[in-house]
RNA sequence: GGCGACGUGGCCGAGCGGUUAGGCACGGGUCUGCAAAACCCUUUACGGGAGUUCGAAUCUCCCCGUCGCCUCCA
């Protein structure tokens, strides 16, 4: 058993393992943050989240590095548009940093709910000024970049002659040409491809710093290869974030890695992963189709797209029910889907939970666990692993009721799987203990009374019973001896 | 135009040459005071065409369609 990874470098998938063991580097592109965070941003976090956990639980000392964008990343054409947070700040008419921190931690706000577990560093843009500006003179002394006017641009050309360019994402330096744009304010650059390491900041600019060429601010691309190099070194075993990414932006970080560094940066590190994009109707999201969802409208319920609110963890199951790399449309009917298979999940987590070892077995597990990591192991399939455990749910309630027995040891091992996976390792939450107990009496009780009223043949109290029940989200199962309960939507 | 991905049953979604994926929804039956749950049964698949093979959703080729990237994006 060992875990398998895609590998966008390579196209391939790869057995993984860490350069330096037992430890792990793994760097994922972060938010940039002048926006609420919405289903694009949970998903890459869920994913990495799920990949953070599994090294983690596979033993690895995993440093797990994921930034917060809070300048330099332009919307619009080719170096030329606004910086994303200072057009927030101008249209709000606050402070950049105001625009940051409260994005940021919305965003944190968020991927606490869906249990995304926090980065062991989570290092800003601002925060590493000196660090680039390091990073950009070694690039200008090794010669792979040039200065105009302030600015600081890698040169794509004098680049390509010593490394390839385009490796990650498949793209050759004569199309980009061809298909180039001529655009305002490009003059300055020697070639249209070369991209920006350093930018001049007008007087009026809100974000600058000093620099050996002048004032300026830090070019998208060289944020990310500096604060993984930092905290990673070069290279490092894991570089993640979206498909949308893959070009320009983590091409960029490629090239400044061997411009900075030669050939030992390998790449800056040995497995580029990359989760694929949400879709909505078949498109991806984005602000100018207006088909956008945010993470707080998903629990909220309030967006057009939805007539309820949904919890987090119908959001983070929906996820997982889909491999990392393929597109995840979303829709309401998918989510109320994923979120009732949730809760069958829970339920049978909990009734697994009670059922009472045997001294003797009518069937075993260990088959079934290989398939569960089997799963795990081959490039995250989520999805699969999932499936497996809903093998499990009938089997469960017949274990209960008595009607099959597991060996006290399978027994052990089946619910330590559960907790393991489920949990651990996907990351679900489940209904705290201490609320369960407490609903336990409080359900059997009225579970007691409803009892009584049916032997009494008072129905009207008994179906009142079980229908504010049902209301409450609490679901009655009458076998004849007993009554059992679960959640239910 | 270049690069890449994908098209699986009502919906979502695994699958990488031979086994029921799974979830959600739907129909019939058993059970039930009536239901629900459970159990049993049934139905809806692999975009189209050709090829390779004993055997293809899975490999090859062609066609059709959808989507992504090509300096805003997770």
């Amino acid at each position: 058993m060992a875990l398998v990874l895609y590998n966008t470098l390579t196209r391939r998938k790869e057995p993984f393992s860490p350069l330096n063991p037992p430890y792990v580097g793994m760097y994922v592109c972060g938010p940039t943050v002048y926006g609420d965070p919405h289903l694009g941003h949970a998903r890459a976090a869920v994913v990495f989240d799920v990949l953070y956990r599994y090294l983690t639980f596979q033993g690895y000392k995993v440093r797990y590095v994921r930034n917060i964008t809070d300048v330099g990343h332009l919307e619009g054409d080719a170096d030329e548009g606004e910086d994303k947070i200072l057009k927030k700040a101008r249209l709000e008419k606050i402070e950049p940093i105001e625009v940051a921190q409260r994005y940021t931690a919305l965003y944190h706000k968020a991927m606490d709910a869906l249990n995304v577990r926090r980065p062991s560093i989570e290092p800003t843009a601002t925060g590493h000024i000196p660090q680039q500006i390091a990073m950009v003179q070694r690039i200008l002394e090794r010669g792979y970049a040039y200065v105009v006017n302030g600015s600081v641009y890698l040169d794509v050309e004098l680049y390509r002659q010593d490394f390839p360019y385009g490796v990650l994402s498949g793209r050759q330096v004569e199309e980009l040409i061809a298909g180039s744009r001529e655009l305002e304010g490009q003059a300055e650059k020697r070639h249209p491809w070369d991209f920006a390491l350093w930018k001049r900041a007008e007087p009026t600019h809100l974000m600058q710093w000093d620099s050996p060429w002048g004032r300026g601010y830090p070019g998208w691309h060289i944020e990310c290869s500096a604060m993984s190099t930092h905290y990673l070194g070069v290279p490092f075993d894991i570089h993640g974030g979206g498909l949308d990414l893959i070009f320009p932006h983590h091409e960029a970080e490629i090239a400044q890695a061997h411009a900075c560094y030669g050939e030992a940066a390998h790449h800056q590190a040995r497995f580029w992963i990359h989760n694929n994009l949400v879709t909505i109707d078949g498109q991806k999201m984005s602000k100018s189709l207006g088909n956008f969802i945010t993470i707080e409208e998903v629990f909220s319920g309030n967006h057009p797209k939805l007539s309820r609110g949904y919890p987090p963890m119908a959001l983070r199951f929906l996820i997982l029910q889909a491999h990392y790399r393929s597109t995840l449309d979303f829709s309401e009917e998918a989510l109320r889907a994923a979120y009732r298979a949730y809760l069958r999940l829970m339920n049978a987590y909990r009734r697994l939970l009670q059922v009472r070892p045997h001294s003797y077995a009518t069937y075993s597990i260990g088959a079934w666990k290989e398939k569960v990591f089997a799963a795990l192991d081959d490039d995250l399939n989520t999805a699969a692993a999932l499936a497996l455990f809903f093998e499990q749910t009938d089997d469960i309630l017949r274990l209960y009721r008595n009607e099959i027995y597991l060996s006290p040891e399978d027994l052990d091992s089946l619910k330590r799987i559960w907790q393991e996976v489920l949990f651990d390792i996907l990351g679900l939450t489940p209904i705290h203990q201490v609320e369960w107990e407490r609903w336990e009496r409080v359900v059997n009780l009225l579970i007691h009374l409803r009892r009584q009223a049916r032997s009494e043949r008072n129905f009207a109290l008994a179906d009142f019973l079980r229908d504010e029940l049902q209301r409450l989200g609490v679901r009655l199962l009458d076998f004849p001896e007993e009554t059992l309960w679960e959640l239910a939507e």
